[in-house]
DNA sequence: ATATATTGCGCAATTT
DNA sequence: CAAATTGCGCAATATA
């Protein structure tokens, strides 16, 4: 697939990136991440896009019709710095947002298992995540990157096409006109001769 | 908005995202999209993209390289969980972290104007901020969304460029070869009438 | 200089 | 269970 030498670097790259095939050993990260992604470019967020998650607030349905900014941040629920636009600024802080009123107050790590906070498994834990986060993310504006790259190449290709287009069109009303023309002529003098014998 | 019939919808809709202004209706062919756009896609990132910023942690120059995510995380600077992967969990906590060694350990709101943290006017900053991001982000997936979108209709009729270029070729073989054997046949009756006059 | 827009980051819930 | 995604809020910037 994509052998073809008429086509670009940058959908080489693209081809690439979705389809999991690495030409370019460019690609420093040793944690190459380029999986068979193939036609997607639609999967990353397009499978959650109309989809819905509910963070740890209460918040859940949002943008799905493209008003999540206007949820319910200032006008509905959280505007004080109860709980609708908190989170972390201390994580401790959400959960003695909720736990306040069905724990102690400050940190009680009698929650679950111990796990909570400055446990050095949690912040093992966090930091792997963080990691992937970055990773993640990194992936993504690339992959984003790529997209808007192939975009801008496909549409130069088009440009060109359409230019062929044109000129193999004229080219070949030029033909047809000559032949016509031809035919004509070739009638004419047919005749002449005929006429003549 | 949306009311040039010619191009094609998804691009027109790209078009209005990145310019604001509708495609021009001069455009014959719905698969053109020919314009002048070009560049655009790439101004919200890439203006940004090589450029570093500085977190509130000492992060600072990272993923240029595509090396983010193994900045420091794991392995320099923080690991533990003392400064360098942490940051929220509470900001109250990146403020202890630093003022523990020139301040009071707990929220010492006297360190600017009285501006910071359950401040009113800092959490209605912080939730202006928020709906803003929320748009802001909202804005950037419907963005990708359309510049994989148009990267797809592209695509497709790149193909049907190609393939009418195909056709107009060997439709341009067919006259030209048409037009040799022609070419002969006239001189070979021209011959004739010729000679037998 | 203020308000909004972007962007990287860490957290937590969910997916894979 | 580990890694990958994703929405969210925060803070630093960038823009307007």
């Amino acid at each position: 697939m994509m052998s073809d030498s008429r086509v670009s670097s940058v959908i080489q790259e693209w081809a690439n990136t979705y389809t999991g095939h690495n030409l370019n050993p460019t690609n420093t990260n040793q944690a190459d991440s380029t999986n068979q992604l193939a036609q997607m470019d639609m999967i990353p967020y397009s499978h959650s896009q109309g989809l819905v998650r509910g963070d740890s607030d209460g918040r859940v349905a949002e943008q799905m019709m493209g008003l999540s900014y206007l949820s319910f941040p200032t006008s509905c629920l959280s505007n004080t710095s109860s709980m609708g636009g908190i989170h972390h600024q201390s994580h401790t802080n959400t959960q003695q947002e909720f736990s306040s009123f069905l724990s102690p107050p400050l940190r009680a790590p009698i929650n679950k298992r111990s796990i909570s906070k400055d446990s050095p498994e949690y912040r093992l834990r966090r930091e792997r995540n963080n990691v992937a986060v970055r990773k993640s993310r990194d992936k993504a504006r690339r992959r984003i990157l790529l997209t808007q790259q192939r975009a801008m190449q496909l549409q130069e290709e088009n440009q060109k096409l359409q230019m062929r287009i044109e000129q193999l069109t004229q080219e070949l009303d030029t033909l047809k006109h000559i032949l016509s023309q031809r035919h004509m002529h070739g009638a004419e003098e047919r005749a002449e001769g005929c006429s003549s014998i």
